[in-house]
DNA sequence: CTTGACACAGAACGTATGTTCGTGTATTAT
DNA sequence: ATAATACACGAACATACGTTCTGTGTCAAG
C-alpha cells in the first residue's frame, strides 16, 4: 500500500511558517524557543522536529553555523508583488486574456517585482498583470518601446481611466484614456496634441484592463 | 555644546554598518562577536560601544529582548531600495545636487521603494535619487507631469544615456538623450519626431545624473 | 603636569540557544 | 497482537550570546 505520509501542512506547520515569515519581515528571526512559544509547543525538540520537516519541504532555509538562522525560502516579501508579464502588447495584436489562476501559479520567470507602496491602496495581486510594449505605436500615450505597463484586470472602465482596449473591427489594440459619451466612446491619447479616436456604441470594444503603472527601464549600456 | 551631528562616521562605523546591512539583506542578522570579527574588533565591548553610537545616530535599531536583533532602520525589505525623492524637476529650475552622505542619513520621508530586481545589476543605493516631474515640459522625452524619474548621480555621461542636464546659459533643465559630437553636444529628445538641441562645447552644460528608470503612477480615481 | 574624554582590549558572568537523548502515546500496517 | 511510525514532552549539556566591569593608551584642554 501507499505510504499515507503525504506531507500535509498541519496546523502546527502553518503556525510555525507564519511566525517565521512574520519575524523575517520584521528583520528579527526567531529562536527555537520563541517559535515553540508562538506555536504552543513546550519542547524545543518538537520545534526542531518540525523545522527539519519544513526544511525538507523546501519551505525554509537554515544555517547551522548561526543561531536564529532561519528564513523562508520563497521571495514572498510582504512588501513586494511579483507581477507576471503575460506577453507583449502591440498594435494589431490581440493581447492575452489574463487568467488569475494561471497567472498565480504559472511560470513567473518573466515578471516584475513592484513595491506595494507604489501601488494604489490594497490591490489584489491576482488581478494585476503586466505587458511589455513592442514598437512605438503607443507613443501617443507617452509609452515607448520596451516599457512595461501594469494593468488591473477589468472589463469595465470609468471615465478618465487609461485602459487597454481591443477593437476587433479595426484589428487594433491601444492604450488610451477612456471616456464614455452619449453615442460613442472617446479614446483620448495621452499626448494632448493628438486627436482622439471615436468608437460608436455599435462597434465592438473590449476592455482588457486598466493601466495602473508604467515602468520604463533605461539601458545603462546604450549605443 | 557639541552638536550631535554625524560628525564621526569613522571607518569602523562604516564597516559595521555595511556588515549589518549585508547580513540583513541575507536574512541572518549577526551577533556581537560576528560584527567584531567583520570589523577587526577583538573585544565585544567595543562592538557594543559602536552599536550604541549607531543607535543614537538613528542608523540601526536593536531589540534588547532578542539576541542578534539588530537591523538598519532605513530598509524595509531586503529586496527593496528606498530612493529619496530630492525634489521636483521642471524646465527653468535648477535641480538639487544630491549629497550621497545626506541621502543616506537624511529624511527619507519622501521616497520611492523600488524592487532591486528592477534596477540594473548592483546599483549602489547611495548613488540613486529620484525627482518628481512638474509640468509637461519633458513631454518630448516621453515623460509626463507627475512621473518619477530615478537617476544615478554622475557628472559624466556616455553617448546614448538619458541624462538630466542643466543649461545655465538658457536657464533650462531637461531630460534628453546625450550624444557627444565633434564640436558640440547633441541633446536628442526621446520622441523621434522632435528635433534635437545642439549645445556648443563653449556653452556651459552640467550633467546632474543619468536616468535609470521612469515610474508613472496612474490615479485610479481620475476625472 | 594633571584631567578627562575617547577609543579599545580583555575577562567574567548569567542567560540564551541549538542539539541530543530518553521516554511516552496514540495511530496504522502487517 | 506486534511492529513500525508519527507526534509530543522534558531534561541535560556544551556552546553562543549580550552585558558589564576593569584596565590601558592616546590626545587635547586646562
Amino acid at each position: 500500500m501507499m505510504v499515507r505520509t503525504r506531507k500535509g501542512m498541519t496546523e502546527r506547520h502553518q503556525k510555525i511558517m507564519d511566525f517565521i515569515v512574520q519575524r523575517y519581515d520584521e528583520g528579527f528571526p526567531p529562536s527555537i524557543r520563541e517559535i515553540g512559544e508562538a506555536a504552543d509547543i513546550s519542547s524545543t525538540s518538537v520545534v526542531t522536529y518540525y523545522l527539519k520537516q519544513l526544511t525538507e519541504m523546501g519551505l525554509i532555509e537554515r544555517d547551522p553555523k548561526f543561531s536564529r538562522a532561519v528564513r523562508p525560502t520563497h521571495v514572498n516579501s510582504k512588501d513586494l508583488f511579483r507581477i507576471p508579464i503575460l506577453g507583449p502588447i502591440a498594435a494589431g495584436l490581440p493581447i492575452l486574456v489574463p487568467d488569475p489562476q494561471k497567472a498565480y501559479i504559472g511560470d513567473e520567470i518573466n515578471g516584475v517585482d513592484v513595491a506595494r507602496s507604489l501601488l494604489p491602496e490594497r490591490e489584489k495581486a491576482r488581478e494585476l498583470f503586466a505587458l511589455k510594449v513592442q514598437g512605438d505605436s503607443m507613443i501617443d500615450a507617452m509609452i515607448n518601446d520596451g516599457d512595461i505597463v501594469i494593468l488591473k484586470s477589468t472589463l469595465e472602465a470609468r471615465n478618465g481611466d487609461m485602459v487597454a482596449v481591443w477593437l476587433p473591427a479595426r484589428d487594433e489594440t491601444t492604450l488610451k484614456y477612456f471616456y464614455k459619451e452619449k453615442e460613442r466612446y472617446r479614446l483620448q491619447p495621452a499626448n494632448p496634441t493628438m486627436k482622439p479616436i471615436f468608437v460608436g456604441k455599435d462597434e465592438p470594444l473590449e476592455i482588457k484592463g486598466k493601466v495602473v503603472m508604467v515602468i520604463r527601464k533605461l539601458e545603462t549600456t546604450a549605443a
